[in-house]
DNA sequence: AACAAATACTATCAAATAGATAGGATATAT
DNA sequence: ATATATCCTATCTATTTGATAGTATTTGTT
């Protein structure tokens, strides 16, 4: 499971690049009351998102939040990577946040090649998405 | 990620099904000891596989743990869902833990679709794997 | 009957994580 | 100046994770 936090950050970023036609900003109290995101809760994410350079803000009257790179060049794994860390169902599986079992020589491990599969598999199509693939047609 | 609970209670049963040669049941301890597993942790894992009829259990001495059925039966997918419950990466699409979003509905949810494919992805992989497509070959 | 050895059960417990909320500081457009 | 937005710090509650302790009960053996 992906956190809740996860979801919100994915769907703002994705409220946001359906807004940006004109070069306003999107700001936090519209992506909350469109996304049904607690305020506050979604103000922590955003600046989490904009200390990882996903987004750059404005602050202060007509203040805001815009996507630092465009939409299609911001990749769904990043975003959760940055939220919720590891993608990969174990931690000696994961090629970002890889952790030794404390418990079992990776030689040996009689699961590790399953769950090989399913990341590699799940990658494939995380990492197939984009911002931009996710936001409505025009 | 899995939990360590759920990693234990994997390698638990493919260890049972590594050393049901003859017909004396499994010992916690010997589990354990051998896997690396904390000893009272692995009690209550492994009572949980028995109320979930995937273990019987011997008490008294030379008790120990058996599995209720051939390990070619047991799917890995089973497990998880006994230990951690769903395996989707959003509950409203968890084929057997589904849950609505609380914020958004789900004909216009932009993230659904991605998820969905992962899952169907996920499950292709770990319903064909099986406690006994996991032990060691003879 | 006594004993040893195993699971069963109940009750806790500590640390981390999830999911927020409150309140004030700071920057900016008008 | 003022209104409005983000920024920052602190805090909080509930749940989950990962585990431990101690006792009750069952069973095989002597």
């Amino acid at each position: 499971m992906i956190s809740n936090k996860c979801k919100y950050a994915i769907k703002a970023l994705v409220y946001i690049a359906n807004n940006e036609q004109d070069d306003r900003p999107v700001m936090t109290a519209d992506i909350a009351r469109d996304q049904q995101i607690p305020r506050k809760f979604l103000e922590i994410i955003l600046r989490e998102l904009r200390n990882n350079r996903i987004l750059e803000s404005k602050r202060g009257k007509d203040g805001g939040f815009r996507l630092l790179r465009p939409a299609s060049e911001i990749s769904l794994t990043e975003v959760m990577r940055i939220i919720d860390g590891p993608i990969a169902m174990l931690p000696c599986v994961s090629l970002n946040y890889y952790r030794k079992c404390d418990e079992c020589e990776e030689e040996s491990c009689e699961i590790k090649a399953v769950f090989e599969q399913v990341r590699d598999r799940t990658l494939e199509i995380l990492n197939g998405q984009t911002i931009k693939s996710l936001t409505l047609p025009l």
